[in-house]
DNA sequence: AGCACGCCGACT
DNA sequence: GTCGGCGTGCTC
C-alpha cells in the first residue's frame, strides 16, 4: 500500500499540518506529489480538496486511522500543484522540513484570513431589532445580547474584531446569519504598492551590443527555445534596456516575467523605470510590504491581473500561470542565497521552475558568479558579453595605493596623499564622492593597552563594536544586538588605557568631517537605516546634491546611479580579503569593481581610489583593471586546484544547540554516521562491477563554527566534500532520516547548507 | 471550516 | 428531566 501525506485546502491554521490517506490500487498512477486530491474528512466524513504534500511505503500513524482517498481530481497541474512539487523540491535538494518549504512557496495560510476582510451587517430595522433585544433579554441569552447590543451601536462590525474583542464565537454569528438577523459580507480589497503615476513612453534607443543581444534572445525565443542565458555587461553598460526590451517581447507572445534584483537595490528609482515602460500590469514584492499586500500581489498574480513581477529572492514564487521568463539581475549577489533553511540559491530554482513551465532564464552581472560564469563558458548557459558602457562614457580611471607605503611616509590618517587631493579636487568642482568601508561602527574593536583584554559579547563570541551616541558612548555586538556602556578603565585589570582599535563607518564620518570641515557628509549603513525608508531617504538626499560625500558599508555600491559622482574611495580594500572563506576573493573583486563602476557614470573624469595592503593581490589588481576575464582564469585555477565549488561540491552541517557539550557530542556521532555511509556505500560500489571508482568523499571537522556563540546559542559545523553533487544530496537525504531517528540529536537543531555564500 | 461532545441554565 | 445555547477540541 501507498499512503499520501496530504494538506488540506481549508484555509485554517488548525489545519495546518498534513494527513496521512492511502492511496488505493486504481489511483496509483494518478496520484503523484502535487496531485489535487478529494478525500473524507472528520467525523463526518465530508468529502473536502487537498493536495498530495509526499508519498512513502510505509504509515506514520496507526493503520486502523487512515482513510482511503476518494478520487485524484484531473487538470490536476494547477498553480498550487506546481507550486508544491517546486516546495518537494526545493526540500530534497537543501534540505527542511516540508513545511519550512511550503512555507516559502505558497503565502503564509493565515493571510488568508486577512485578505477577506469579513464583516457582519445588521439586516433588522431599528424597531425590531430593539423587539428582539428584549425578547433575548428575557431568555438570558448572553452571547446574543452582546452580538446584539454591539450591532444596535455600530450597525457594521469587523468579523475578527467581534470575535477577538467582545468574546462572540462563530456558533452565535452563525444562529444570527440563519436567522436572518445579520449578513456576514467577505470583500477583497485588492491593493497595488506602487503608487499612481502617470505613464510616459521612454523612446530608447539601444547600443548596436545592446540591440544584438535583444535580437538574438528574441529570435530564439520565437523559435521555442527555452534554456539559461547570462548576460555579462560591464557597470554602466546597460543591462536593464536589454532587459526591458526581453521583456516586452516575451510580454508580446502572451508571457508572463518575473524580474529579481537584490533587496537592496529595490528602490523607487528602480521600479519607476519599469513602471513608465509596461504601466500597471506591474507588481512588486517587497519585505516592507505587510502580509496582507503580500497576500494581494499573490492573488492578483495568480488572477492574472498583473504580467510583471519585480522583487527580491521571495518574488521567484509569483504564481504566474504563464510564466515565459525569469531574469536575475546581479546574479552573483549573496541575497539570492536563502539564510534560513531551506537554504536555496533562487539561480538554481529559477532554472528548475523554468523547466517546469517552459520559461527562459536570463542572469545578469556585471561580475558573474563563478558557478554562472564557469557554467556559461562550459555551455550550458548561453554567454552574452556586453563590454562598452552606454553613451560613450569612459571606464574610471583606477588608482591602488600601497597603504604600506603611506606609513612609511608617517602618514597615519584613514586617507592617503592620493585620496585627499582627489577629494579636495572634488568639493572644489562640487563634483560628489563615494567613501567606502566595509566595517560599520565607529572601530573594529576595543581592548585594554596594558594587559590585552579585549570587550567581548556575553552572549556571543565576537568581540563588541565601539559606536557613539548622543548621550554616552556604548559597546554593540552586531550578532545579537546586546549593548553595554564603554568602560572607563579596564574590567580585567582596572588600567584606564582602554581604547579602540581599527576604524568604522562612524568614526570615517568624523575623520572626513575633521578633515574637511566645509564638506556636507551623509552616513548610510546598518545603523542609519533602520527607519522605515531610512535607505530611500539617505539616497535620495544624496541623489539631490544635499551632501557631498556619503560614506557608506557594501550598501551604498549596489547598483545605484548617481550622475555627478566622480570619485570613489575604497579606504581599505583587504578588510574581506582574509575572511575564512573561499569566496573571499571572489566577494573582494565583486565588491572593488562594483564600488568602482558608481563613479563616472555620466562622466569622464571618474577616478577611483583602492587604498590596500596588498596591492598585488589579483583580486585588486584584476579589479583595477576591470578585468573580469583574467579575474576568472586566476581564481578558477585556486578552485580547481583546492576542489572549492563550482569545481566540486560541498555540504555544510550546521549544529547549534543551547548545550555546548550536547551539540559536541552529536556533531561527533553526525561524523560517525557520516563514516559509516561512505564505507557502506564504497563496499556496495566495490561488487558492482560496472560502476566506476568515484572520488572520494572527503570531511572537514566537525569543529567549533567561526563564530563559536551567538545568543547563547553554541555552534558546530562539519564539511562535506565530494566532486558529484548527487552523492551530496544522497548524503544529507541519509543523514536527514538518521537525525529523526536518533536520540542524540534532541535539543539540536542541524542545518544544511550547499555550496555556501558565507562562512561558517 | 465543520462537526460532535459536554456543560449548564431555563422551561413544560 | 429534557431542551438548546455555547464553548472546546478534533479531524489521518
Amino acid at each position: 500500500m501507498i499512503y499520501a501525506d496530504i494538506i488540506v485546502d481549508i484555509s485554517h491554521e488548525n489545519l495546518d499540518k498534513t494527513y496521512q490517506y492511502a492511496v488505493p490500487k486504481h489511483l496509483e498512477e494518478k496520484a503523484v506529489v502535487g496531485s489535487l486530491v478529494r478525500f473524507p474528512f472528520g467525523k463526518a466524513n465530508r468529502i473536502i480538496k487537498g493536495y498530495i504534500i509526499s508519498l512513502s511505503q510505509t504509515p506514520s500513524i496507526d493503520v486502523s486511522y487512515i482513510k482511503e482517498i476518494d478520487e485524484v481530481v484531473d487538470n490536476a497541474l494547477v498553480m498550487e500543484s506546481h507550486l508544491i512539487r517546486l516546495a518537494s523540491w526545493i526540500r530534497d535538494n537543501y534540505g527542511a522540513t516540508l513545511n519550512d518549504a511550503l512555507k516559502i512557496v505558497l503565502p503564509v495560510k493565515q493571510t488568508v484570513k486577512m485578505v477577506e476582510k469579513r464583516t457582519i451587517r445588521l439586516l433588522l430595522g431599528l424597531d425590531e431589532a430593539n423587539a428582539k433585544l428584549i425578547e433575548l433579554q428575557r431568555k438570558n441569552y448572553k452571547a446574543r445580547i452582546r452580538l446584539l447590543e454591539l450591532l444596535l451601536e455600530r450597525n457594521v462590525v469587523d468579523y475578527d474584531t467581534a470575535i477577538n474583542k467582545y468574546g462572540i464565537t462563530r456558533p452565535t454569528i452563525q444562529t444570527f446569519v440563519e436567522h436572518n438577523i445579520i449578513e456576514v459580507e467577505a470583500t477583497k480589497v485588492y491593493r497595488n504598492p506602487i503608487k499612481n503615476q502617470q505613464q510616459v513612453e521612454q523612446a530608447m534607443v539601444l547600443t548596436h551590443k545592446q540591440q544584438a543581444i535583444a535580437d538574438d534572445f528574441c529570435n530564439e525565443y520565437d523559435e521555442g527555445i527555452r534554456k539559461t542565458y547570462l548576460l555579462h555587461g560591464i557597470t554602466g553598460s546597460g543591462k536593464t534596456e536589454v532587459y526591458m526590451e526581453m521583456i516586452e517581447h516575451v510580454l508580446e507572445q502572451g508571457k508572463q516575467v518575473i524580474l529579481l534584483i537584490p533587496e537592496i537595490a529595490l528602490t523607487y528609482q528602480t521600479v519607476m523605470r519599469f513602471y513608465k515602460r509596461f504601466g500597471d500590469r506591474i507588481s512588486i514584492m517587497n519585505s516592507r510590504l505587510s502580509k496582507g499586500e503580500r497576500f494581494d500581489q499573490y492573488m492578483r498574480a495568480k488572477q492574472g491581473d498583473i504580467d510583471i513581477m519585480i522583487g527580491p529572492r521571495s518574488a521567484l514564487f509569483t504564481p504566474f500561470e504563464k510564466l515565459g521568463l525569469i531574469i536575475i539581475d546581479e546574479e552573483h549577489e549573496g541575497s539570492y542565497k536563502s539564510e534560513m533553511p531551506p537554504k536555496y540559491h533562487a539561480r538554481e530554482v529559477a532554472i528548475y521552475r523554468a523547466s517546469l513551465l517552459g520559461a527562459s532564464v536570463v542572469l545578469g552581472s556585471a561580475t558573474p558568479s563563478l558557478e554562472a560564469y564557469k557554467r556559461a563558458k562550459d555551455g550550458e548557459y548561453k554567454l552574452y558579453e556586453l563590454n562598452e558602457r552606454i553613451s560613450g562614457a569612459k571606464l574610471p580611471c583606477v588608482y591602488v595605493v600601497d597603504l604600506r607605503e603611506e606609513l612609511k611616509k608617517k602618514n597615519k590618517s584613514i586617507f592617503s596623499e592620493k585620496l585627499k587631493e582627489l577629494i579636495t579636487d572634488r568639493l572644489n568642482n562640487k563634483e560628489q564622492i563615494m567613501l567606502f568601508l566595509n566595517r560599520r561602527g565607529f572601530a573594529g574593536f576595543v581592548s585594554c593597552r596594558s594587559c590585552g583584554h579585549v570587550m567581548k559579547c556575553p552572549h556571543c563570541d565576537v568581540s563588541l563594536t565601539y559606536h557613539y551616541g548622543r548621550d554616552k558612548n556604548k559597546l554593540v555586538c552586531h550578532y545579537c544586538g546586546y549593548e553595554e556602556e564603554m568602560p572607563s578603565k579596564c574590567p580585567s585589570c582596572g588600567s584606564p588605557y582602554i581604547a579602540t582599535f581599527g576604524t568604522g563607518t562612524q568614526k570615517v564620518e568624523e575623520m572626513v568631517k575633521k578633515e574637511f570641515p566645509t564638506a556636507r557628509v551623509l552616513r548610510m549603513d546598518m545603523d542609519t537605516t533602520t527607519g522605515k525608508e531610512g535607505h530611500e531617504k539617505i539616497l535620495s538626499a544624496f541623489a539631490n546634491r544635499e551632501a557631498d560625500i556619503l560614506v557608506g558599508t557594501q550598501m551604498i555600491v549596489k547598483g545605484h546611479d548617481f550622475g555627478n559622482v566622480s570619485l570613489v574611495g575604497i579606504l581599505a580594500a583587504d578588510l574581506s580579503l582574509y575572511a575564512n572563506d573561499y569566496r573571499a576573493a571572489e566577494k573582494t573583486f565583486q565588491l572593488l569593481t562594483q564600488a568602482a563602476g558608481r563613479a563616472g557614470r555620466s562622466k569622464d573624469n571618474g577616478e577611483v581610489v583602492i587604498q590596500t595592503y596588498n596591492p598585488e593581490h589579483y583580486s585588486v589588481t584584476t579589479a583595477a583593471n576591470n578585468d573580469y576575464e583574467a579575474f576568472y582564469n586566476r581564481e578558477i585555477a585556486f578552485r580547481t586546484m583546492m576542489k572549492y565549488p563550482p569545481v566540486s561540491n560541498i555540504l555544510v552541517a550546521f549544529l547549534t544547540s543551547k548545550n555546548d557539550e550536547a551539540v559536541a557530542k552529536a556533531a561527533d556521532l553526525f561524523k560517525a554516521a557520516v563514516l559509516d555511509y561512505k564505507i557502506q556505500l564504497k563496499s556496495q560500489m566495490d561488487t558492482a562491477e560496472d560502476i566506476v571508482e568515484t572520488e572520494d568523499l572527503e570531511i572537514i571537522g566537525p569543529v567549533k563554527a567561526n563564530v563559536a556563540k551567538v545568543n547563547d546559542i553554541y555552534r558546530y559545523v562539519l564539511y562535506m566534500k565530494h566532486m558529484d553533487y548527487i552523492y551530496l544530496k544522497n548524503l544529507k537525504n541519509f543523514m536527514e532520516g538518521f537525525i529523526d531517528y536518533s536520540t542524540i540529536f534532541k535539543g539540536c537543531n542541524v542545518q544544511f547548507d550547499f555550496n555556501p555564500m558565507n562562512s561558517y
